[in-house]
DNA sequence: GATTTGAATGTTAGCGCTAACATCTGGTTT
DNA sequence: AAACCAGATGTTAGCGCTAACATTCAAATC
């Protein structure tokens, strides 16, 4: 009696939304063949199953996924973490990851580190706490304790992006030997005058790596490597601000290796309104091989990454090692692809 | 005897991650005031909450959002579902979203409902699954079942993009009389013979009201308004196709209104290959304000939509909404503005 | 010194679901 | 007919946390 008072007073569930238990009386079963209804239809009589079907429709039933997700300690959630949702470079790798995950019934948990490692470790925490079933997360360096946390951690971790060895799977290429491989189309051009030009270096290494394959080749010939940063976000403007300064600062230089496609395109775009010419002024490249570089007058001469690619096949790596498929670490080169056009 | 025998043999608890109670013991406290130090600290003794964030720190204590969440049935999760990932707009709409609320310390739960309505209800039943706290969802059209699980459903909704009286909250735009002013602006110039061209119409019904817009004036005007069509997502090569349709098929056409800045762009960079003269030839206006219209020659005449600010907003009114501070449903006219470059 | 008060902390009872084990069918085997 | 078996369903005990109510305790008031 004051039991049940007590729990008359306690009650407080928000919505009092049907549960399982409803359900189950509704149908004259149990709320574990409910549960199984929902999660293994196949091991619930065919009868049964169209009783609780049924049942379910009619008391307009929503399952509490919090509620499931703590009991068995797994949420079908995969977490995703990137360093920039400005960049469609990651739009498309999240496209790739979502429409993959999707299929198989998770669900991503998106997290932004705008290139802060203090933040990728919060959001690293936070995902972990969500009993994530596997998480996925953008480059091989990360912080000191958030390394060591993921490596503690049970379940599937995949780096994307760069090319490497890191905590568990991996899936990326090398943009050391991309920087170097644009380095060589431009030296095999016969340019010997060459900047390299980049936005955002400090946070984005991945740029920095190909900086690094770029001097280094140019120095095996002998030759020096500017570089010319801006601390901004990559945008059209920032690479037709490059271009001018380069050109006014930097006269002679006869071509401009950018980190991206976007200062590439911005650069040739810029070239076409003031009347610089691409490539006999100077040569253009870029890097990621966005299609608007394809559709510019001149073509744009870049780098193709799959993105979406790395996407895709991160996810069917990851869904592999959830379902004990592949136990070990790996690594996969999704590689790339040199994309001549006329610009240099 | 028999029952801790009984606890013991059904542990099951995946990593045995320390919790609450772990930390609870090591700080000699309750749990529900290690609880406390975690979501009201103001609530707790500083003495006490240093011996507890010590503890937390000893442990390695990761929170279980889960139990959380379910305990307090509510989850800090925020639904935000769109029709589309390959459309940057809805990027930058989910970008002023994801700011806004991690700054509130919510997390975004993305769905993508790729112009499907079915889809869409699923993917709201999950997410109410979820607890959510509130949910973004895009247009003011949706199924009818799903329509109504929102009315029933507690918490705040939020429709986006489109403007007018819906579930809820609204922020958003008239796409209608977008449409209708860029047709204003074509007709002012001059053009009388106007084509409009859309991709993927049938799912997008905003760029059909921008139709509408546009189709009402032109009538007004005694003018006809034909409508050109193509079922792709909408891509530069979509709109380099639909402009030599257009030349091919409909000549002395002398202006095309594109239903988006992505078709409108790939029309002009196309003429530009080919030599067809923008706007002597036939003139070319957009919808969107994305940033390359801008660096294009000639700079593309368009719509600008405030998408970061959208997304900005519905966060803002959503959290205030959740605070208590309105409670009343709101229509929010984010409006839009004219661009004028050279193209139109 | 007794009483009041309010801030800090504790106790209890779930949140709604599923893992693990238990039981019950009805048919098959020996 | 007893023993066996596999498939279907049920019982129980949590998952780890927090809301609601209960208690404690030191300072303030009378």
């Amino acid at each position: 009696m004051s039991n049940s008072k007590a729990s008359e007073r306690r009650k407080r569930r928000g919505a009092d939304n049907p549960t399982l238990a409803d359900v189950a009386r509704e149908s004259g079963v149990s709320t574990i063949t409910v549960s199984r209804v929902l999660n293994s239809p196949v091991s619930v009589r065919q009868a049964t199953r169209e009783r609780v079907e049924a049942a379910i429709e009619r008391v307009g039933y929503v399952r509490n996924m919090l509620a499931g997700s703590l009991a068995s300690a797994n949420s079908r959630f995969i977490a995703v973490i990137v360093p920039s949702l400005s960049n469609v470079v990651f739009i498309e790798v999240i496209h790739g990851l979502q429409t993959t995950f999707e299929k198989h019934g998770y669900q991503i948990l998106l997290g932004n580190t705008e290139y802060d490692m203090r933040r990728e470790h919060e959001l690293v925490q936070t995902f972990l706490g969500w009993s994530s079933s596997a998480l996925v997360i953008t480059g091989l360096r990360h912080d000191e304790a958030c390394t060591a946390m993921l490596r503690r951690w049970q379940k599937p971790v995949m780096e994307i992006m760069e090319l490497g060895q890191g905590i568990d799977l991996n899936v990326g290429l090398s943009h050391y030997a991309a920087g170097r491989c644009m380095a060589q189309h431009l030296l095999d051009r016969g340019y010997r005058r060459i900047v390299y030009a980049g936005a955002q270096m400090e946070g984005n290494y991945r740029a920095r790596l190909r900086y690094d394959g770029h001097r280094d080749l140019l120095q095996q010939y002998g030759l020096e490597a500017p570089l010319e940063e801006w601390p901004d976000v990559s945008a059209l403007e920032i690479g037709a601000k490059a271009l001018r300064h380069v050109m006014v600062q930097r006269s002679g230089t006869e071509a401009i290796h950018f980190a991206d496609d976007t200062l590439a395109t911005g650069a040739i775009l810029d070239a076409n309104r003031t009347g610089i010419r691409v490539p006999d002024d100077v040569a253009i490249a870029g890097f990621t091989g966005l299609p608007f570089g394809q559709h510019i007058t001149p073509r744009l001469t870049t780098i193709v990454s799959p993105r979406e690619a790395i996407g895709r096949i991160a996810a069917e790596q990851v869904i592999a090692r959830i379902k004990g498929q592949a136990v070990k670490p790996s690594v996969y080169d999704v590689g790339f692809e040199l994309c001549v056009g006329e610009s240099a």
